[in-house]
RNA sequence: GCGGCUGUAGCUCAGCGGAUUAGAGCAUCGGUCUACGGAACCGAGGGUCGGGGGUUCGAAUCCCUCCAGCCGCACCA
């Protein structure tokens, strides 16, 4: 089908056209009226006319005949109602539509998503948690749009920290591994204080780099052990946040290490590489530092290891090459804003990023606490990924228990599980991903207010009236005829997904979508106060069942693109 | 110093390709219904959109400047 915004946008547009080709109608849903249309402003504007007049003559050329009705208001807008046929019409359309009015991308492309990335040798804590989530939340809904996603969780699982790790295992004693490294943050720590304290084992691991890098046996076999064992531990953490990263997934900075010699030599060969304080380096026009000389990005350092540019350059060429990709997106945090800036810059520069890449750095703000600072425990450390959601649940079950629900313990906790990843994705999601937000788990798992585990009550509650509906109702080419307004204002939110979910994935602002929902949550809730559904009878709750499917189907995809769950009881 | 980001109701946030009375949630106060669905709904108060200047018929939105805070600026990723 094609979406109500879709099909006002289309008629519109040869209107505007007429005046000035290409010029956009700026099509918005209003609160004025269903939409409206403030493109004739800027279009008067550089034609040198009264907005007013233009705004007539656009619309004596709009064909809206049987969709809308249109009158020009204030200085020059048009606004526009939907004619009751044609919203019933396309509710109509919509019910019969799984997809619920969003087309799949007659182009699909091949969309390499680069996130989550812990360094696999730590705990996750919350420093990882944003480009988890928010990598998530763009990975389906790229999928949902009918993309190819492949997603890369460019783990660190490289370098010095791996020698000193391997070192440290040795030490121990490789024979009971899963003991040893099976705290892994503690094993880190003894690793990083011996490695700070003890100049023997920092000239061990120094010398265990250079057999990581070229490739010891042995020492390949020690690091595959730690390795293994650290992302069998993410996978867990990935499961129990309910995120749709997979082993397979997980190519990390080792993947690239035998492609790093060629990325030097091909620098070189297209004579973009320089020598400078013994590193090879890439300076890309346009960087400086703090004394306004040319930034280099290091490729090779001084002592001849190879830093994370190469592995990022590396990466480049693989996914455009190898994986055929159409875009590339980095759900990184915005401190490596330059770095990415450079590296981008300089694949531009050796060709191998052909400009029919997209790439793009998805930055995102930091998770602070109710104090306003870097999000700690009371003890000052960072958070661990696998406690908040612990938190979360407890809180969520505490919850669940007085409620008095006649769910027995095991039901309950899987309800609770699903309510605090709710609680926490939805608060990391709901708001501009460039700014910093505040994590206050009391207020994110709130039932009440603009969360998560509100959504999930608002769409449970839809089920549980097809529940106690007894029968299986199944929608049929229905007949609308929406006299309430509270019927009116959520069958204009039904019809408005389509804009919202792909105005989330054109900005990749998932919180576009997450106002979207909540807004649909409303006018829902205001639905049900004022229209009795299983009393009412014959068409009219046939009508009003229909809505309450609708509004169902849309919360349920609407949160399921977020990576969130919609449970059918709460 | 250079570059980037942030500053909107008591609190947490939308809105920022300029435009019709600046929105929401929480909190506060006041209401509603014999609550099949109620963890609901309705309403009210509360804002010189950090300050100042500019462009414009019109600025929270664009430009300049100042203030406050955060981040990055060559061999750790």
């Amino acid at each position: 089908m094609t979406s109500t915004y879709d099909t006002l946008l289309a008629r519109l547009q040869l209107a505007f056209d007429v005046l000035e080709s290409g010029a956009d109608p700026v099509l918005r849903t209003s609160e004025r009226s269903d939409y409206q249309a403030n493109g004739v402003m800027s279009l008067a504007k550089r034609l040198g006319r009264p907005p007013r007049e233009v705004a007539e003559e656009i619309m004596g050329h709009a064909d809206l005949d049987g969709v809308a009705t249109v009158e020009v208001a204030g200085p020059g807008f048009l606004n526009l109602t939907l004619i009751p046929a044609f919203l019933e019409r396309q509710l109509a359309a919509l019910l019969g539509d799984a997809r619920l009015g969003i087309a799949t991308a007659p182009e699909p492309k091949t969309v390499v998503i680069d996130y989550s990335a812990p360094n696999v040798a730590k705990e996750m804590h919350v420093g990882n948690l944003r480009s988890t989530v928010i990598g998530d939340a763009l990975a389906r809904s790229y999928r949902f749009a009918g993309h190819h996603v492949v997603a890369r969780n460019h783990v660190g699982d490289w370098g010095t920290p791996f020698a000193m790790l391997i070192e440290h295992l040795l030490d121990l004693g490789d024979d009971d591994v899963s003991l040893s490294i099976g705290d892994l943050d503690a094993f880190y720590k003894e690793a990083r204080v011996k490695f700070d304290s003890d100049d023997t084992f920092k000239e061990r691991s120094r010398g265990r780099v250079v057999a990581l890098q070229s490739g010891d046996a042995e020492t390949l076999r020690l690091w595959r052990i730690i390795v293994d064992q650290s992302i069998s531990y993410l996978d867990q953490v990935y499961q129990d946040l309910g995120v749709s990263l997979e082993i397979a997934d997980v190519v990390g900075e080792s993947y690239y290490n035998d492609m790093l010699e060629n990325v030097v030599a091909d620098l070189d060969a297209a004579g973009l590489l320089v020598e400078s304080g013994g590193a090879l380096c890439v300076f890309p026009p346009g960087f400086t530092n703090r004394d306004g000389e040319a930034l280099p990005l290091i490729v090779q350092k001084s002592d001849e290891g190879f830093g994370y540019a190469a592995s990022d350059l590396a990466a480049v060429r693989d996914r455009v090459d190898n994986l055929h990709a159409d875009e590339l997106l980095y759900v990184v945090g915005v401190p490596q804003a330059q770095h990415f800036e450079m590296v981008f810059a300089v694949a531009r520069l050796a060709g191998w990023l052909p400009d029919r890449v997209r790439c793009e750095h998805v930055t995102f703000g930091n998770v602070l606490g109710t104090d306003r600072k870097m999000f700690k425990s009371r003890s000052g450390e960072t958070v661990k990924l696998a406690s908040l959601l612990g938190e979360a649940i407890e809180r969520a079950d505490e919850a669940l228990k007085e409620r008095n629900t006649d769910l027995d313990e095991p039901a309950r906790m899987d309800l609770a599980v699903q309510i605090a990843r709710a609680a926490i994705k939805y608060a990391d999601l709901s708001t501009d991903r460039q700014h910093d937000y505040v994590f206050d788990l009391e207020r994110m798992i709130a039932f009440e207010g603009d969360t998560g585990p509100y959504l999930q009550y608002a769409h449970a509650r839809l089920r549980s009236i097809f529940r106690r509906l007894g029968e299986t109702w199944a929608p049929s080419s229905l007949t609308f005829a929406l006299e309430v307004d509270q019927e009116r204002h959520l069958a204009l939110g039904l019809l408005a997904f389509p804009e919202a979910f792909e105005a989330a994935l054109a900005h990749l602002q998932p919180h576009r979508l997450c106002v979207y929902l909540f807004d649909l949550a409303q006018r829902l809730t205001a639905f049900y106060d004022a229209c009795p559904v299983l009393s009412s009878e014959g068409a009219l709750r046939e009508q009003r069942l229909a809505l309450c499917d609708l509004a169902a189907r849309t919360l349920s995809v609407g949160l399921s693109v977020l990576g969130i769950d919609a449970p059918e009881k709460m």
